[in-house]
DNA sequence: AATGAATGAGAGTTCATTCAT
DNA sequence: GATGAATGAACTCTCATTCAT
């Protein structure tokens, strides 16, 4: 029979309509403004259910950020390994790609979200700031210095430079999460013009022989 | 004799306390987190005492901010629109001069406060932008194009290159506010060098004719 | 087996019980002295769970006011509109009726009630005026109005007339209620023997030829 | 010296002044819904200065209810000893004289409170129906049982006499505080039409021999 | 497994009362 | 005496969590 129940299939897919109730929630309200029994609505089971896969509204928070933190960093860092030519290239070309996959989805909201409830969740945070942060940084720095060695790049501050690269990125994420409801602030530009200014900018400012 | 009843004294400065005593706390635990009790036994009145000066908590978060927000901008405008020299370093004492005066004080930590539960408080998140973020960026704006007309600096895009100036400083607050507890993430430089380090990156993919 | 689980019976019944508790607390303690708590204590359930039925004290309050005056007054009327007999005995006859099935039941102790708190109810007293007052104000007075037509009655006015069947049946209530408890005044006489003599006293008074 | 320090002047009336507030607003709001801090404002003192008068809201409130209470009972009952004349005048004649003197001012309006918070203040209750409502009671019944004796009235029931007497009044006085505000409820005639209308009902219910 | 009625700790807020000035 | 700032008990209402069905 080729029929399944669809029933059954939805019941597999519980915990994960909840999460995606939950970051949906997350995101509009906030966490603490989010009820569970919202949570709940929102993936059309009863408030019980939700605490059958989830035994708390904080634990909820937690698989929701662990489940969407699923960063590509190791793929980046093959990449970067191997990649032979122009580092300002690969830069560039690697920030085009983690917007693509990464900040432009859910787990870019995730973080935005991190940074708003950090105080709150110290075990996320340190989990986010290891998994996610560090090993960006390393990545990012790695390439600076490779580019400064190959006398490609200026001397530059290596950690002032990867926060250079990341924070404008994230901080506009933020800004839009927090001033562009309610029509309070439009910005004047989109993500994608940021990145390309973002990245000329730099690049012109990092370069030994800017062209 | 000129000492006045320190029980006098204490009592004019109610306010004052009491709106302290709330900056500190909402920024150690948020608002949601902090119980009003807590705002008043910190400045060391009881409970009802708050709802005397602050009819309610809300209210309480928004006086605190509008205490804390009266930011230098016109003063800064008016120096910028009577300098003469290239502007390239007006930006930079302007930046090292907003970093000393108001990143480094409580405006700063409450810019960080108000990203943070500006989705709470639509109306005071349209104050912030109305009165901080866009005269900000009209000011800094107005100077790249002044720097960009004078053939100072490359035909860029206005609106990233502002941002690329503010968002890594309030990006940095943002990250020390959220990871910077209980040992989670120390930034690998400090506010200063990470200063200096962005200007001179900025400025060197800014200027038409680098040094 | 026709045996309900009495769990699940009490739990239709939450409502109704709720209701109950609340008129016996208001009646007993009036509104303001009656903490919701105490309301759910005495139907046995939880502070919550009294919110769970009525958003708040007041609509508690507004909603034990519509369940029980769910009053005779239609019937009444109708009963009146194709009466036949002297006025005399058809208003006598209403008034043991409206004691017996009004008066002396949660009714009557919800009219009692609603003069204490209307002022602190005004869109219930309106209600209550509309629904309750009015329509009876009509119906004896028409039914006095028909006996000065038919000659059966004096030429007196007919709304002081009205006042006059009303009045001391509502206040004998009030002063019951006021001034019974605590062994304060014990009233000279029951009810059905006011009402007799109250009859008696009007009709006589009334009639255009006493008997 | 004639004059007389206005201030010493109006320090020897606060009491006054304040029992004066405090049954203005208890009319107006009830006595829950009253802050004693507004009886102050409306005595135009301070909240503490109430204080030093009246230990407690309760005690300010039953030192208002003792003030307008003095009715002039012993009056009526010793013009009514020395009376002569046919006791339905003398009757008419009272009611009339309690109404302006007594339903239409303060004490009324205190009635009307009493019978409202009667249960929140049992000891001034008793005190009401010891002084104020069995010397009432007293009163009439002597004087309708004094009629029935002389053969000017009929043989009826002397305790449901006397509350046809009082309690159309005193229920007038209650329905217009409860119901007359806000445009409730507007009674169809004013107070003195329905005492005479009530009185002429009565007597006629009353007399032996109906003029 | 799913439900949603029930729970009760906890938070915000009010206001009668006190007391230092 | 007068003031009004300060107090804190008391109260209403919310919502995360539990558990009988």
């Amino acid at each position: 029979m080729a029929t399944v129940a669809p029933r059954q299939r939805r019941k597999d897919a519980r915990p994960q309509e909840l999460l995606e109730a939950a970051l949906e929630l997350f995101v509009e309200k906030g966490f603490a403004a989010t009820r569970s029994e919202e949570v709940a609505a929102r993936a059309g089971v009863a408030k019980g259910t939700l605490y059958r896969y989830y035994p708390s509204k904080d634990e909820l928070f937690k698989a929701m950020v662990r489940e969407n933190l699923s960063v590509h960093i190791a793929e980046s860092a093959a990449q970067a390994a191997q990649y032979q030519g122009p580092i300002a290239e690969l830069l560039a070309e690697m920030m085009r790609t983690w917007w693509a996959k990464v900040g432009q989805g859910n787990a870019g909201v995730v973080c935005t979200l991190l940074m708003i409830e950090a105080r709150n969740f110290p075990e996320l945070a340190r989990f986010y700031v290891d998994e996610v942060i560090t090993p960006s940084q390393n990545l990012l720095g790695g390439l600076i210095e490779r580019g400064i060695r190959a006398g490609e790049f200026r001397a530059v501050s290596v950690e002032a430079t990867v926060h250079m690269l990341i924070a404008p990125m994230l901080h506009m994420m933020l800004h839009q999460h927090s001033f562009g409801e309610h029509d309070i602030c439009h910005p004047g530009m989109d993500a994608t013009d940021l990145l390309e200014a973002q990245m000329s900018l730099l690049l012109h400012g990092l370069l030994a022989d800017p062209v």
